[in-house]
DNA sequence: CTGAAAGCGCTAACAG
DNA sequence: CTGTTAGCGCTTTCAG
């Protein structure tokens, strides 16, 4: 039904390669006459024709469209402001580049080597992915390139660029704030549905690093399920902390709500500090001190190394991990005298 | 350098065609033996064949991709909630029907049916398009269905499907709220940027018939630019209305501040309601009350509009408008003594 | 049951 | 300068 370039051939009176050269060419032994070209142009336009992409991208295997995975995207309004922080820095880059940017249906998980090397994506971009040595070998063999957000960079070589934050570093900036301040006994609060999440990970573990260095062992690790209402039990607790430093910022908002309705005070009673700081931080009850991962940049600077792979530029590009910072809100302070009641 | 049917073909000493067969076919006259079927799977396996959908797309004219167009993609964590919960809407019919759903890198101004028609979009969401007559004449050509979201649907006989909500009966959910609580000098605001939105002009148009409806006039339309700080000269004017209807939470949050930072008391000495109803305004002092449009379930219904379009079904979908509510916080009270003092 | 062959629309050698 | 031609990888008639 659509106009081809063989129908503007005819109707110009020329060769299907004058019509390609002239409507896309980019120059090279072809040539034609300006009058042949502009008489071209003519027929095309009043033709209506328009060029088959589809025909375009089969011929070049070129499809200027950069693939984005992760899990929820179904659900981001509800999730952290994380995601859109990351859409805003990926996107920004691939626009400025004319490339589009695809929001895969599902996480390819039984045949990821196909779906991504079916020839429509250019690269990928994978959030957070589940860091198994399996995974890892197929991506190895992964036809486009592939930057992991968000992941830990393994230590084994790798052709998968890893574009994260120092995530144990930023958690020893919360532990030294808190150790300060005067806080002894500080415990780590996670969900228990994120165990595998790789930041998680590497965050928990730079925890008890940080507080082993300062000769504590064996500091509380909460691994929390809000449904089971954990709250009250280890508000009561003998040997409750007296500061958490939680793994997200959903986290910590969650727990200061559940702070809030039982009357312990933030931070008077209670010091909390969450991660990523982002806009959600001004919004909680006390306003909530955080580590800060710069995400905008991270996804920006993962869009960009994505890119300069696609165009094979020599320079073979390296993991990059970014700093943290910490920002203090209304969320920490010394541990009340009740507390010290029960020092660790 | 990929392995194609061909290379399996040979290797399995059997057609191309009977490759294609087993490996994709949707079964029609083509008939393959277990056996054979069997061993040409094994080759396949063995070769790390990966069918290429660049192909396959020419072959077919299919993509399962949809595109979604809107404005400063590149900036939604500042935007407003809309945008995810727009994403959100549209992306889970897509998802559940193994669609792809592809962000464009820019607002096609140039050429649109080129873009559009270029075979790589088999439909698109249009968010919040000016409606101008020539831009609606373009879309009635395009080859591809197209659903607009947030524009109100023109009398106009068309071809792209309209998804709106009920502006103008929102906004008299609105008005009627703050009358019967004995405002009379009620004001609308918007920002002068966002004079050409669609949904802003039929909320505009609403209040004023509103407004008009119970006698008022001429009431305030306040065009402002916050660059400019007008609410300082507003706040201190004799006429000063005693309640703001914004035509979006944004704006009603910014005035929010404005107010709080100039010592004017929400809700006792100006009350205020916003539009959309998200979760932004649990976060705003005080909470606001606003005129809920039902988001989520709108993109739904846009892009599950759209997939049937795609499909061909017969029974021609129509443009919809989903209806408002009013979901009331803290933000509007009766008009206090002071602001009685100058009555309009 | 099986394979040969004709394209989908476009690009790029290559020969004139 | 210009046109002919051979495909990109896959699907699908159609004849055996």
């Amino acid at each position: 039904m659509p106009i081809t370039i063989r129908e503007v051939a005819k109707e110009a009176g020329v060769s299907i390669a004058a019509v390609s050269k002239v409507l896309h060419g980019r120059g090279s032994n072809v040539r034609v006459s300006q009058e042949r070209a502009d008489h071209i142009r003519r027929i095309a336009t009043s033709l209506n024709y328009r060029p088959n992409a589809l025909a375009r991208n089969l011929r070049s295997s070129r499809t200027h469209t950069v693939g984005l995975i992760f899990e929820n995207f179904w659900n981001i309004s509800d999730g952290p402001l994380y995601y859109l922080h990351l859409l805003d820095g990926v996107a920004s880059p691939l626009f400025n580049n004319h490339y589009r940017l695809t929001i895969l249906p599902e996480m390819p998980q039984r045949d990821i080597l196909g779906t991504l090397g079916d020839g429509q994506l250019e690269g990928v971009i994978w959030c957070k992915f589940l860091e198994h040595e399996s995974i890892r070998n197929i991506l190895n063999e992964c036809p486009i390139p592939v930057v992991a957000m968000s992941t830990p960079a393994p230590h084994e070589e790798s052709r998968v660029v890893y574009v994260s934050c120092e995530n144990a570093a930023g958690i020893e900036l919360a532990v030294e704030h808190l150790w300060n301040l005067g806080h002894r006994n500080i415990a780590f609060l996670h969900e228990v549905q994120e165990s595998d999440t790789p930041d998680l990970v590497a965050r928990r573990d730079g925890f008890l690093q940080s507080m082993a260095r300062r000769g504590m062992v064996h500091p509380q690790v909460l691994s929390w399920e809000w449904h089971f209402e954990p709250f009250h039990d280890w508000r009561n607790s003998k040997d409750r902390a007296t500061a958490v430093i939680c793994w997200s910022e959903r986290s910590a908002g969650k727990l200061l709500e559940q702070a809030q309705q039982a009357n312990l005070d933030v931070p008077n009673e209670l010091s909390v500090i969450g991660f990523d700081s982002t806009q959600y931080c001004e919004t909680t009850t006390p306003r909530l001190s955080a580590v800060r991962q710069p995400i905008f940049e991270m996804a920006r600077h993962a869009s960009e190394t994505l890119l300069s792979m696609i165009r094979g530029d020599h320079r073979s590009p390296r993991s990059f991990s970014f700093p943290c910072s910490l920002e203090l809100r209304n969320s920490t302070a010394p541990p009340s005298s009740m507390s010290r009641i029960y020092p660790s």
